[in-house]
Order: structure tokens, then sequence, then C-alpha cells
DNA sequence: TTTTTTTACGCAATCGTTCCCGGTAACGAT
DNA sequence: ATCGTTACCGGGAACGATTGCGTAAAAAAA
């Protein structure tokens, strides 16, 4: 079944006129008489004509959609970030298409192509764990097409980007676990190479070394996956666990790897914050109703959605190429609950949990 | 900055040939010679052609792209559905566009008037809270739109429809309350007109029929907006506790409406299931590692959106007008936690909570 | 009354693609 | 030598909208 949609030349057909006088008098020229207007105004809007966007989009060269590469849409933080890129969106006319590469490159690729074959405007991308070769994003961009880079950036594609302060946040967090009484602080993050990953340790050996605490590499695990494969994110409490001597706590750097922490270490029966203290990056509203309640570093999901798409619109409608690029940074926040509570005050750090 | 793409001009002119003859060989014509196809298809190649989208999109009349309507991207139920989707519209070569109404029947229609101005070929669709009025899209359907409705749908407009078993989801849950000693059970439910709530409370009140226990109408409260605003559940809470004979236990029939009571029942300082036992829908992944674990009827949601996809890509795609519809029905799962454990067993139920 | 200006509208090209018509060779058959 | 086939390719309209240019009629100026 086709929805068939009634056209200007309809119009022009039904009143007698050319299509160039209906288009004209539908875009409120001057040189289309007053009583003209009248008439074929008053017959689109009773006939509830609409102009149609895909022969605007030829005639244009453009066609008002922004394409959108996230892991996973079912993912609190990257929800919310969508629903800011959105409302922006809708905001200006713009629809926006949305792909998931669920942590593949291929599949990354593949939205990529995807994508441009569907001719979008531009691009507001998140890249996944595993994308190591950024060659065809950069073709891509060297080609001309206005680029957005968030949460993950590429460094080396010069463009606007927008993060949350990873450093501060990750920072705050573990000096946060260590005026706990934390000092085994083990950190459970997303391959080294995602930018967000090295933002996030870096605050964290940073917040180490300000409290005079050595970085015990055996301590920092990467999950190839970003979490999404509970197995990866269970071989690494594992490993934490056989450890000679066991952390303490455990700083996860992103959501999924924070709340799969959490069901693991409930899994194997560790008490949390008794034996072991957790506090990650998360996004999800349901974190203090969790056992126990979660400390987390919550990001400006919806804000940086927003903040991104502005940026973007700003690059596409611009007459002359941008050469001036920003890089807009968002504060996190620190939400402090039960499961980094305070550890008993003790003479010397614990070597044994008691579980 | 405009992204130039390659088109079949370029080619023509390039290697001397015709538009159409370059067009030909590219969908692999028998009229065309092996040795031009070559050419062409190896230009093509080299030179990264794609077929521009816009003008197929112009020429066929279609513009392989979907419209969804959910209230809101960031609830895991529907960012299930919207992956099932996603997946089937991506493997037809259909993209798919979002928009949320946020609970609001203004939004709904807005959005309505943007999707189909945008020229969606078909439209997938849970309604909103407020949703009373079907005229608007009543008139789309009657017009020729093809649309399939999902989880809340719309009994008055005959197309394809695809919902969970919720009749029977609401009764198990209910008798699975009854069967761990709950004798008052509250129903807190979004507003009464809406397909999944007659139809779940429906199961609710069957079960407590089939099982001797008089139905109860102050038990029964409906949130007008799906329990999106906390206040609205706080109230009912409010009144549920403010019974002379307090409900022993809460069915929740929606996610936000679940996870909200709990939140609620743990600010007002309601053991659960001391106190109160709890059970409801809902899709998040998390509600094991609530505190309680809860109780839950979980929607086969990605699947729901495959199925969704299939019916309406079936509608876009027939030649001839469809009539013959049909109600797509999946099962429900019921997970039991802690949230629904036990009641000691008492001589009566009683009448004030210890709390 | 004639010329100029203004008003109001139509023609046709354009965007990228497909496809209905043609058209022209080459070749074998008559 | 003529006709019919076959193989191969091009012209141009169409999809829906915009827009530069041309031009008729009406109004204003001469």
């Amino acid at each position: 079944m086709k929805f068939e949609a009634l056209t200007i030349k309809d119009i022009a057909k039904a009143l007698g006129l050319s299509t160039s006088t209906v288009s004209r008098a539908l875009r409120d020229s001057y040189e289309i008489s007053p009583e003209t207007k009248k008439l074929v105004l008053e017959y689109a809007e009773k006939n509830n004509y609409h102009p149609n966007p895909i022969a605007l989009s030829l005639k244009e060269r453009r066609s008002r959609s922004i394409g959108v590469i996230v892991c996973e849409i079912a993912n609190s933080y990257f929800s919310q970030v969508i629903n800011g890129i959105e409302s922006i969106a809708y905001n200006n006319g713009y629809n926006v298409i949305i792909a998931q590469s669920r942590e593949s490159f291929d599949r990354e690729v593949l939205n990529l192509q995807y994508l441009t074959s569907r001719s979008i405007d531009g691009l507001i991308i998140s890249v996944s764990t595993e994308t190591k070769d950024f060659s065809y994003l950069k073709e891509l961009h060297s080609k001309g097409m206005p680029i957005v880079f968030f949460d993950r950036i590429v460094n080396e594609i010069d463009t606007h980007k927008v993060i949350a302060d990873n450093y501060k946040g990750a920072y705050e967090a573990t000096t946060h676990l260590i005026n706990c009484g934390y000092r085994r602080i083990a950190a459970v993050s997303n391959p080294a190479l995602l930018s967000i990953t090295v933002e996030r340790m870096a605050g964290y050996k940073a917040a180490l070394a300000d409290n005079g605490i050595e970085v015990d590499e055996s301590l920092i695990k990467y999950c190839q996956h970003g979490g999404m494969i509970l197995s990866e994110v269970e071989d690494v409490v594992n490993e934490l666990f056989d450890l000679n001597q066991r952390p303490d706590a455990i700083f996860a750097t992103a959501d999924k790897l924070t709340t799969n922490c959490l069901r693991l270490l409930k899994i194997k029966g560790f008490a949390v914050p008794g034996d072991i203290g957790l506090l990650g990056f998360s996004n999800t509203d349901l974190t203090e109703l969790l056992d126990p309640p979660l400390s987390i570093i919550k990001q400006p999901a919806f804000e940086m959605g927003e903040v991104a798409t502005n940026l973007l619109l700003q690059l596409i409608e611009s007459k002359r190429p941008v050469t001036d690029f920003e890089t807009k940074v968002l504060t996190t926040e620190l939400l402090i609950r039960e499961s980094t509570r305070k550890k008993e005050a003790k003479a010397k750090p614990v070597p044994s949990l008691l579980k």
C-alpha cells in the first residue's frame, strides 16, 4: 500500500495555476498577488499539503538528517545522550538516524557506510571499544563530512568534541575511596586505548600518587568489550581476587562495568562494602536502589547530547569550512552512597577478607 | 561545508556514456555489453560510487525509513524494543526515525505530523498514557499509512498489533503473590484506558477472583503519567498506606511504576518484603541487584520489536491493500526473587505494619 | 496615445536516478 | 539486395520542489 501525498502539481492543476506560482505563493513571495496567495494557501491548508522533504533534499543537496553511532541504545548513558541529541535535532528540523556498533569495529564501519549511503548531513559518534583504526573516519572527515565526537573521542581527528571531565571525575572518585580508608584500589576499565580510559585512568593514578599510594599495575584490569560480556568481567574479578594482596575497593570506569562488577561480587558472595568497596561511572537512576546503594560518578549525558548536536548543526550550517574546533568538557557529579562506606579504622590494611 | 558525492552523471561524463547506460550497467541490465559493464563497474568501484538514496526515494516514492513513536527511549523496555526494530529494519535497508512522546498527547500528535512530513513509509507506535483521541491516527491509517501498534495498542484501528500476553502475565504474577500468602494486593497502574492497563488489570482481577479474593477498588490506583513523575507515584503510595486496611503487597503494571514504588517504599522506610511485598512489570537487567531483588514480569521486548517490524515491512511491501490483520501475542516471563518472599504463616493478615 | 514601469504569472532547468521509447549497427536468412 | 533479429546504447520524461528568466497585461508616466 502506498501513502499518496498531495503535491504542488496537484494544487496547480486544481487551481489552474502553474507549479511555480503555487510554490511561490506557498513561500509567500512578493511577486504573487494577495488573492492568488490566499487561494493557494487556503487550498493547501484544507487539503493538508506538506512539501515533500525528499524532493527538497534532492534540490538542496542535504537530507536534514544526522547520523548517530553509539555502541548500544539500551544503555542508560547513551539513551540519555540520544535524548539530548533528539531534542536539539528535532527543534531544528533535523531527524536522527541511530545505529549501534555493539562494541564491534566491523559493525561500526558497516554503520558508517550505511549512514553515509543514506546521505546524512553530519555525524555524531562515540567509537566502539574495538576501534583502533580510524582511517575510515578520517577519510570521511577529509571528504568534508561534519563530525562531532563525544564520550569516546578520536584525538587525531581535528573536529568538535564533547566529553565529560573524565580525569576530574576519576580523580575525585579515587580520592573519595582513599578518604574512606581504601588503599588497594583496583581499576576495572575499558580497553586501554579508548580516550575515556586514558583520561579516567590518568585521574585514578594521579589521585593515588597525590595520596602517596603507589600504583599497582596488577590491580588495573581492562575489559575488551566494555563489560558487555559478563564473562570478561568475571575473569577480571577472579584475577583480582586471586592476587596475593587482594584489592579492598574497585573503581569501575563504565556503566556496564560498574553494575556487572556488583553483579559478580554478589554472585561470588562478597559483601559490598564490607569485603570490598565499589564505585564507578554510571548513569542509571537505579543505582541508589541497589544493594548496596552504589556510589557513582554521573555524567551530564543529556546535556552532552545537546552540546554535541549544537556543535554539529553549527558545522553543517556553516557557509565556509570551519577550522576552529573546540572540545567541550562538562563536569561530572560524584554521588556518594553506601557502597563506599568508610572502612573501620584499623592499625593496618587487612590482608585477608573476612567472608 | 558540503559533502559532494559521485553521481551517475559524473561517471557517464568520465566514460563518454549516457546516464541511462551507466544506470543500466550498474543494475546489471542484459542490454549492456559485458565490456561496458566492466568499465562502468570498475570506475564506480574505484571512485566509490553510491547511488543517491534521496534521488531513489523521489523516484520510487518511498523513503525506506520507518517512524517509531514511544514515550521514552531511556526506558529499558522501549530501548530493547527499539533494538529489535533496528535490527530488522537495518537488515532490510530501512532506517528508523525515533520520536518520543514523553507521555504527552500533544507531543505525540506533533511527532506524528513530523514523521509524516518526513514521508516515512510506515509507523510503529506505542501510544502515550494521555492519548484518548485516536482520530489523528485513524485519519493517517485511512489514508493508507501502514501502521503497526505494539504494547499500548489501539483496538479500534484495524491493523497489525504486537503485544505481550499482559493478561496472563498479570494473572501469573497475582497468583504468585497469593500463593506467597499475600491477600490485600494493591495494583499500581497506568491510566485505566490504556490497553495494557485493561489487559493487566483483567489478569489481576481474574487471579484474585479465582482465588476467592474480593476485588477491593480502593486498592487499585492509577498514575496518569505512567510513573514518569515521582510525585504521582508518591501520592498513590500514600493513599494506599492511609487506608484502614493497608495492602500487604503491591503489583505494579509498568517499569517506571515498579521501580518508583520500590523507591518510595524505601524512602518511607517500609521493608520489602517484610512490610509489603512488591512485584511488577519490568525489563531492566538490574532488578536482581536491587535491594531487595525484585520479582518481575519480563516482556520479550527485543522480540516484540522484531515482530512488529517484520509485520510493518510486510504491510509496506505488499502490492495490494492488506485486509487480514493479526495480533501477535508474545509470552511474558515471571522471575521470582526476594521482593515477594512468602509471608510467615499467621492466623490472619496483620492489620498494622510493624515498622 | 505612446512608452515605460510594475505586477503577476508561466516556462524550463535543476537535483540524481530510472525507464520507456527509440535508434543504429551487425549479421544471418531469404 | 532486402528484410528481420539481435545486441547495444542514447534521448528524454518523470519523481516534487525551487528559481532565474521571460513576458503578458495592467498601471503609470510621458
